[in-house]
DNA sequence: CCATAATGTAAGCACTTACTTACATTAGGA
DNA sequence: TCCTAATGTAAGTAAGTGCTTACATTATGG
């Protein structure tokens, strides 16, 4: 009865290692030893490898914040209830980063896994948001306009230029770029651009 | 001397594995099988499996597709423009599919010189769609703002329509909803919601 | 103080993988 | 007709891979 943190910590180190190098190039010798652990004790907490990657998914999946978030956004004006809701969204994603990756990486190595996860997540977000802005509609506060495609769209919007800057070129937007571009998406997809 | 098109087929088999079974997944042995070859072969024409990976993506860019896709604009008004650059781009995006599942599945595990022609890719992307905006507000025909943000606004917003719906989803979107979706995008991207 | 549960070390097994070697076949051009 | 270039078959190699077995160690709670 050593160590209690043991599980965690092969869990911490799958997360890691299989986000960077993929499901199949993550070896369980090299999880071990991430986890300061012997190979065995990886075999004796889960069973295989898949196990233990499904047990990855189960614990790091990641929820929406943007139900807790809306209540909150009651009083204040669209432009920065818009922002708040954007730069919010995209702290989640830089925060579960790993899990971010994993989802788009093995998609093909376990589509209905990953997919689950992805589907709590983001068509989770695009249905709330979609939401808010019928509500928004019904009060007059936006025109009429397709609202789950307009969901779509600012997320899309987010969501691609978090992959870009973070997942494909692994830069680190900082808040301040952050507040800036957020804050330009707002303003376009709001005002338009003619 | 009895084929010709043997480094074609052995070129598309593994387009076509890599992208569904992804780089460690799809071995050489699958590949040649694939491509109705021994798997001497492959490697007599590639010397290893990773430079068989490089020409692959080296003979697969679309670099040169999206940039096609400007030119013909001049005379259009501005939501027939970016209109037909949205839907271009998410043909060409269709049509090329396992290569953007190939791109933005598991670069990550890519050695850094295949990174580096990626990174590019999405920055001339941008770059060349940003321009275009500029010039649209030279010439008064849109509004003043930062052109690059808008040029991955609008991008962002058909990029990750297309991922949701065809890479995870794996559901294929027809013309019509195409046009629909689109044209939606393109409505609220230069007059706003508001 | 001792039974137990969690861990370790070490060896190894069955299998797969990228890649090689040696040798044979075949077809077309000179 | 014969040389050459492209291909094939078959066997094999070295280095992993996930996972197992056998056995030892250690700390803790009753």
């Amino acid at each position: 009865m050593e160590r209690t943190d043991t599980k965690e910590r092969l869990l911490g180190a799958t997360l890691k290692l299989i986000s960077t190098r993929g499901y199949l190039g993550a070896t369980t010798r090299e999880i071990a030893r991430e986890a300061g652990v012997s190979e065995l004790t990886l075999f004796r907490h889960f069973r295989s490898k898949e196990r233990l990657f499904e047990e990855v998914l189960n614990t790091y999946t990641f929820l929406p914040r943007l139900r807790e978030l809306l209540p909150e956004l009651e009083g204040l004006p669209c432009d920065e209830a818009l922002m708040s809701i954007g730069t919010g969204f995209l702290e989640t994603l830089k925060e579960r980063k790993s899990m971010v990756r994993i989802m788009f990486s093995e998609m093909n190595t376990y589509p209905e896994k990953v997919r689950r996860v992805h589907k709590r997540f983001i068509d989770e977000t695009i249905l709330t948001l979609a939401n808010y802005f019928r509500a928004l509609q019904d009060r007059g506060r936006l025109r009429k306009f397709p609202h789950t495609t307009g969901a779509r769209a600012f997320l899309g919007m987010v969501f691609s230029y978090f992959q870009t800057e973070e997942i494909v070129k692994g830069r680190n937007i900082n808040k301040k770029e952050m507040q800036r571009t957020v804050g330009e998406f707002t303003d376009i997809f709001l005002r338009g651009v003619k």
